[in-house]
DNA sequence: AATCCGGGGTC
DNA sequence: GACCCAGGATT
C-alpha cells in the first residue's frame, strides 16, 4: 500500500503519465538499466529556455551524429554549430562541445557526478548541475527551473515574483527540503513533468493535480494568481538589408563575429537598412532588385529584413576572410541563423522558376 | 538586479 | 499579441 507523502503520490502519478522521451528510459526499464548521462547532459542543454517538442528531433540528430561525449569533443564546432541550428541561444552549443572537451581532458571522459564539478563545467549552472546529478546519478540534488518555481509558489500559495531574490532563495531551499531518500532523478522530472502538463502556466488542470489536496493556492482559489505576470518592454525593430550577391551558380556570403547574437555563423551580405548601400558593397553588379521581405521576431526585438537580388559581373579577386561563394547545395554545410535559411528557400524557389522557364522555352522552340 | 542571448508552442 | 519554455553568462 503506497505511503501518502507527497514523493510518493507525485512519483505515483509520475509512473503513470510520464512521456516517453528520448533521453528517458522507457518505464518498462529494468532498474539495473543506467541513463548515459552523456543523453541527460545533451538533452538538459538544449532544454535550456526551450520546450520538449522542440527539441526531441534536434536531439535524434545530434545523438546520431555525435554518439558519444569523446565524438562531440573531437568534432568540428561548425558541424556542431550547424547541428543546432534553429534551436537557438547558440551559445549553448558553443559551451556544450567546450564542457565534452573539459570532461574528455580533467575528467578521464567521465562525467563527473557531484554539483561542485559539474558547475565548473561551461554552460552549466545551478539547475543544470542539479538536474544531472539527480537525473544521472540519481544523487540528493535539488533543481529549480520554471516549472518547479510555479508548481512549489502555487503548493505554499507564495504571490511573489519567482524570479526574486528572496524568492530564489526560498525555492531554492524548498526544493532541498522535499528531495525524497529514493527515486531522486525521478522525483526532479516527476516535478517538471507536473509543471508541464498539470500545473501549466495557464489554464491548470487542478482537478487531475496528483497533490491537489496539499495545494494552498488551490484551496485559497489563488492559482491563476501565481507566478504574477511580468511586464514586457516594447521590443525595438531593427531594419536590415539583405544582399544576395549571385555570380555563375554562387552566393556571397559572410561569417558572423564570434561574439553576439548568431556567433559564428554564416549570413548572406546584411547592412543596416538606413541609406543605399548597394554602392559599397564593393563589388560591379547590376542595380539590386528586391525580391522579398521578412520579419524575425525574437523576444526583445523585431527584425525586418529586405531581400535584395544582385548579379554580379565577376566574383572579382579571392574574398577576404570570413567570406565565400557558395552553391546553394554547399549552404547546407554552413550553419545559419532562421531568417537566412529563409532567404535560401526564397532563392532555391527562384533558381528553381528560373529552371522551368528555361524548359518551357526550349521545348517550345523546339515546335 | 538587469541585460543579453533565439526560436517556437500556446492560449 | 502576450506569455512562457527542464537557464547561463555577463555587466
Amino acid at each position: 500500500m503506497p505511503k501518502t507523502t507527497f514523493a510518493s503520490q507525485l512519483l505515483h502519478w509520475y509512473d503513470r503519465h510520464r512521456r516517453s522521451l528520448p533521453w528517458r528510459l522507457s518505464a518498462d526499464a529494468s532498474s539495473a538499466d543506467r541513463i548515459d548521462p552523456y543523453l541527460v547532459l545533451v538533452s538538459e542543454a538544449m532544454l535550456q529556455q526551450t520546450q520538449v517538442a522542440t527539441v526531441i528531433d534536434y536531439f535524434r540528430r545530434f545523438i546520431a551524429q555525435f554518439p558519444t561525449i569523446g565524438a562531440l569533443a573531437k568534432a568540428d564546432p561548425q558541424d556542431v554549430l550547424r547541428a543546432w541550428q534553429g534551436l537557438g541561444y547558440y551559445s549553448r552549443a558553443r559551451n556544450l562541445q567546450s564542457a565534452a572537451r573539459m570532461i574528455v581532458a580533467e575528467f578521464g571522459g567521465e562525467i563527473p557526478s557531484n554539483v561542485d564539478e559539474l558547475l565548473k563545467l561551461p554552460g552549466v549552472g545551478r539547475y543544470t548541475a542539479g538536474a544531472l546529478a539527480s537525473i544521472a546519478f540519481d544523487r540528493p540534488a535539488p533543481i529549480v527551473d520554471g516549472n518547479v518555481s510555479r508548481v512549489l509558489c502555487r503548493l505554499e500559495a507564495m504571490k511573489d515574483d519567482p524570479r526574486g531574490k528572496g524568492m530564489q532563495e526560498w525555492l531554492w531551499k524548498r526544493a532541498e527540503q522535499i528531495i525524497p531518500t529514493r527515486r531522486i532523478g525521478d522525483f526532479n522530472s516527476a516535478m517538471m513533468e507536473l509543471g508541464a502538463l498539470v500545473c501549466t502556466p495557464k489554464s491548470p488542470k487542478c482537478l487531475l493535480c496528483p497533490v491537489k489536496s496539499r495545494c494552498r493556492a488551490l484551496a485559497e482559489r489563488v492559482v491563476d494568481q501565481i507566478p504574477p505576470p511580468r511586464k514586457r518592454p516594447p521590443r525595438p525593430i531593427h531594419r536590415r538589408q539583405v544582399f544576395a550577391i549571385h555570380c555563375r551558380g554562387r552566393y556571397l556570403i559572410e561569417q558572423r563575429p564570434a561574439k553576439g547574437r548568431w556567433a559564428g555563423m554564416w549570413q548572406f551580405i546584411t547592412h543596416p537598412w538606413d541609406e543605399d548601400q548597394s554602392q559599397c558593397l564593393g563589388i560591379k553588379m547590376d542595380t539590386p532588385q528586391v525580391i522579398g521581405e521578412l520579419e524575425h521576431e525574437l523576444t526583445h526585438r523585431q527584425y525586418q529584413f529586405q531581400v535584395l537580388y544582385c548579379q554580379a559581373k565577376s566574383m572579382g579577386k579571392k574574398p577576404p576572410a570570413g567570406r565565400v561563394w557558395v552553391t546553394l547545395a554547399e549552404l547546407s554545410r554552413y550553419p545559419l541563423s532562421r531568417p537566412h535559411l529563409k532567404v535560401a528557400q526564397m532563392l532555391a524557389r527562384r533558381e528553381d522558376q528560373a529552371d522551368r522557364r528555361r524548359l518551357r522555352g526550349s521545348s517550345s522552340s523546339a515546335r
